[in-house]
Order: C-alpha cells, then structure tokens, then sequence
DNA sequence: TTGAAAGCGCTACCAT
DNA sequence: ATGGTAGCGCTTTCAA
C-alpha cells in the first residue's frame, strides 16, 4: 500500500540499510551527495515510515498512555491538554483513557496499553486497588508518572502539599472571624483530599472552631447534593475539597437564597477556570496546571528516553487565589 | 520481553497458526480439546497478543484518531468524551490530537495518524485549507467522520442544521418584541456559524428588525472582547455563536452594570454543561451530544469493520432550551 | 484438522 | 562508507 523502506532505496539506487541509516540521522557512515539523493527520493516518493514496523522491532511506539478520570472535569482536561501539547513536541502521541473512577475499567486500560506497547504511562488518579499495578510496570520497565495522586506511597508522583492547602484554606476563614467552618470532602480513599482535610481541621483544632464534616463526590452533582446539609450546619463559611463541589453548592445556595460571601464564605480548591466566572469569582487554592504538565512530561520523556533516569516525588507549590467568595463574619 | 504465540504454541504442544487460530475465533478449524489446551496455556502464560505485529501484517491497529480543537472547551471535551468511550467498547483506543485551530498543526497531526495507521479518524472543526486531505483518505480507504463541521461540502459528516437554529434564535427574540438585536459570529471562514447568522438574518429582515453584527474569537476571551462594543450597539438581545461566548459576555455586562435579562436578552448555541449553572441560567439552542458521538461512532465502526459501508451526511435536530437569560422588551 | 513457511516494513549487526 | 540479511511477532496461504 504504502511506499517503503524498499522503494525509497530503489529510487535513489542505494540499499535499504543505508536509507534507514540516513532516516534515523546514523549520518555518520553515510557520504554527503548519497545523503541527498536519498533525501530527494524520500521528497518525492512521500515516505514516511511505517510505525508497527519500527515499533515491532525497537518495541518502542512513539506513544503513551493518558489515563484519566474524565475529561469533561475541567481539571482534568487542562491537565490533558498540557501533557498532550508537550508530548506531541517530543514526538509522541497521546491515547486517550477515561476510566470514570472505575477500578476495573482503569485496570482494563493499563492491560491494553502494556499490551500496545506504549513508551510510557501518565496515570491521573489511580484508584487504590490498581496500585499493584504500578509494580509490574517498574518490573517491565514501563515509566510511568502519577498526577493528582491519591495514594501518597507512591513515588513516582507530581503533588501538591495537600495538607498545606488544607491549612491555608483554614488560615484564611479563621483569619476573617469565622467561629463554626465546614469541610465538603469525598466519598473515595483519597489520601490527597483527606490531606487537605486533616491540614484544615488541624488549624480548626487549634483555634477552637467548630468543624462540620461533609463527604460527596468531587464533581458538581456532589456539591448539589450536600449543600443543603451544609447550609443547614449553620457554618458561616465552607472549604470545597475542589471546585467543582462549590459550583453546586453555588447553586443550591442561589436556590435558598444564600448570599455568598455574605451568609456564607466558600473556598475552592484546584482555580479550574471557571473559577474566574462564576458570581461571585471564587476564592481557591490553585495548583498550577502548568507546572504539573510540564513536570509530568518532562520526566516521563527524559525516563522514556533514558532507562537510567530516575526521580521521586515532585512537590509543587500552591497558593491561595482569592477572590469574592469569602468575605468578614 | 513479553511471551510470544511462539511460547504459547511450545506450552499447548500445538503449532503457532493453530494458537493464531484459535485467537481469532477462526475455530471452526479446530477441535474442541486442543482449543481448551491453548486456552489454559494462554491462561497461564498470560499471553497478550502484540499489536504492533498485528498492524504490521494486518495493517489495521484497532486505533482511531481524534482531531479537535481543543480539549478544554466543554463542548469539545464532551464529545471527546463519548467517542472515546463508544470507540472502547467496540475495540478502539483513540489518539487524542489538540490543533489550536491551526491548521499547519492539523495537517501534521493527519498525516501522522496516517502513517501510524489508524483504522479510522474523527475529525473536529477541520480548517478549510486542509480540505483536499480527505480525498487522500478518500484513495488510501481510511475512513473518516467529519464533525462540527465548517465546510458544508463534506459529505461525510454529522451535521445539525444551523441554519435553522439561528432562526429558531431569531424567532425567540422577536416573538418577545425584540426590536434591535445584536449577532456574535466568529473570525474565520466557519459555514456553521455563517449558517447561524444566515438564519437569524433572515427572520430579522422579515420582521423589520434592526441587526448589529459582531465578530470575535469563539472563545469566552472572544465574548469579553466585543463585548462593550455589543453593549455600546443598544441592541437589547443578542445571539451569540456559541455558549463560550456569552460567558464572555455575562462578565463584562456584569461589570458594567447591565442586567441580564432586563436590559440585555443572551441566547447562546450548544448548551455546553456550564450553561445550567451560569447566572441567570443561559438560554441556548442545543445540540445532543450523546446523538452526534453515537451517529459518529456507529457509522465510524461499520465503515472500518466493513468496506462496503458508506453513508452521508447525517443531520441532527437541535432544540431551544429556554432557561433565564431572555425576557420581553 | 493441523503445521510449515512466507512475508508485513523496519532496525541492527556483520561483512565487505 | 555501504550493503546483505537475520529477525521482531503475527497472519495467512498452502500442504500434509
């Protein structure tokens, strides 16, 4: 179907080996003028060359495997598009996987991509009972790299210090006279949600604040679901273990006709870009998008390229995003 | 590395065409006690066939590539989402390609799809200068499903009809005494959109109404930017391209003051998620979603699986969904 | 009903 | 510096 290897090398009357040298910049066996004629005979045959061959015989595919909860969470897919754009630059594509929080579905997905021999692995949220996973992937020496990680064991992860955010979050209500808080945070074993609780509640603890605790899910049906219990609590002001919760909650309040911040403080966590343009813009904690991608990718292609290249867990910074959510009590 | 239809054929005691066989479901060739011992030996040796060896003799890679503006707008992220998922179940995994709307980027990422031989291609928003493409999918046979497209030519594609969906716009706004209304199309050479506003021109000028046009990015950016400009026009109900758009828009009225819907009637196109929970709630015309990926994917899958199979444009319906974001005038 | 063997297009090694 | 060739793991005739 397609021109090969053979054709190119029949065109510019040399061997395929030698084509295939030239392709693969092994320029320095290959003499200048041959170098052209091959070149030429590329141009004008429009070769290009075949990837299951290639990846068939250097088990190498030029791809990686994007595992990921759902791409229509805002988060996840700013996420996506970052680690998309920069592996695309580095010459590999990107498979698309949404699991959907499902463990069996996740594991599903690690099988198949093994089997398609990917170079290499980014796993966003990882559910607990595929964390054996990981180790058949040292073993097969597979890189890898988990973002939004909820199991904290794990090594090779970009984070976020969790617990900071949780007390930042805290700092900031307790900081504006707020005397009872709540805490919306999941039904999952996330250890990187229950970080940010325990750095919260820490803070509560110890300046004598009462703390209502409530668990959902982390998506906008979860904050609709919850917020009445909330509102009822009687806290003047409410942490979001992310923003998606607070867009529901937003809207349950709007409902009731809670004004925020005035009846009810509420801080977010992740600064999804709809942070931006909800009434009132909501006060987050931010994790750089940009600088997880970036740190993502930069490893796992320095790791895909070297076997040797290793790393352990990256922490980034986060900061307090405020904005009109939040206000004196 | 991994173990091989070789390993296997040497664990059952059979031959390798008979594992390859039976792998394949090509049983009819096989009895019933050899099929059960390959079986237990694949079992045991946990064998996963490999697909570059596949490809490379098969030239098919149960792969299809996604091309799509990007990512992070809703509307693109949820059809992402569903084709992604309708593609797994039937076998595929999906390449997912971001081209910024650049249409260099676009005809790179296409050509390398090709070359890593995807069995299929879905592609969003295709830039006109990139037209002549299809036909060579056309001629190399690899099927191809256009979407949200710009080019009304194509035949093969998942359409609504905009055309009436700027009408059905119109209508609402006028039916509500409307009698200066603004349009916010967008920059590039986009059929869709100019559909839109074909429609909504028309019943304009069959209703005597006055029309100020607007042109920007179909970007929430592109609402804030023209903005001012549509409020400045006195126009008291606008239509504009796309939801992302009156997010735009939303922002900056707020900031001047001006209330939605009493002093400016917003009806935007798509009903993207987020259009439920803006405030007021967007009214919009809505395309399904679930309807455009299940026709792309149904007819994407019976044309890889059967060369034969051919259909043509498929068009959609779309709706109103009347929310709070419209009033009389 | 089963198996031997010829490639698919490419890389890498070994000759020349 | 260039070329011949042995596989990579699989599917698919064709023979047995």
């Amino acid at each position: 179907m397609g021109v090969t290897l053979k054709d190119v090398s029949k065109e510019a009357g040399v061997s395929i080996a030698t084509v295939s040298n030239i392709i693969n910049n092994k320029e320095k066996f290959v003499s200048p003028h041959i170098k052209e004629a091959v070149n030429k005979a590329i141009q004008k045959l429009n070769y290009k060359p075949n990837y299951a061959a290639r990846s068939l015989v250097s088990s190498k595919s030029q791809s990686v495997g994007l595992i990921i909860p759902d791409i229509t969470n805002p988060f996840f897919a700013e996420l996506a598009k970052g680690i998309e754009k920069n592996l695309a630059r580095a010459g590999y594509i990107t498979f698309l996987c949404n699991t959907y929080e499902n463990g069996q579905l996740e594991k599903k997905y690690l099988d198949e991509l093994v089997a398609r021999n990917v170079d290499g692995l980014i796993i966003c949220g990882l559910s607990s009972r595929n964390a054996e996973v990981l180790r058949n992937l040292e073993v097969q020496n597979i890189p890898y790299i988990v973002l939004d990680n909820r199991i904290k064991q794990i090594k090779k992860s970009i984070e976020i210090n969790d617990y900071d955010g949780g007390q930042i979050a805290a700092n900031h209500l307790v900081g504006r006279g707020h005397k009872h808080l709540a805490f919306i945070g999941c039904t999952g074993q996330f250890d990187n949600i229950k970080d940010r609780h325990r750095g919260y509640s820490d803070v509560l603890t110890n300046n004598d604040i009462k703390l209502s605790v409530f668990q959902t899910e982390l998506t906008t049906d979860g904050g609709r679901l919850v917020a009445a219990d909330v509102i009822d609590s009687g806290a003047t002001g409410v942490f979001c273990g992310n923003d998606l919760i607070a867009v529901g909650l937003y809207e349950i309040a709007r409902q009731k006709g809670i004004k925020i911040p005035e009846e009810l403080s509420i801080i977010g966590f992740d600064d999804i870009s709809f942070a931006e343009i909800m009434q009132p813009k909501l006060t987050t904690i931010r994790q750089s998008r940009r600088s997880i991608t970036l740190e993502a990718t930069t490893h796992l292609i320095a790791m895909m390229q070297d076997a040797q290249y290793t790393f352990e867990n990256v922490v980034l910074p986060i900061h307090l995003v405020e904005r009109e959510s939040t206000s004196w009590r």
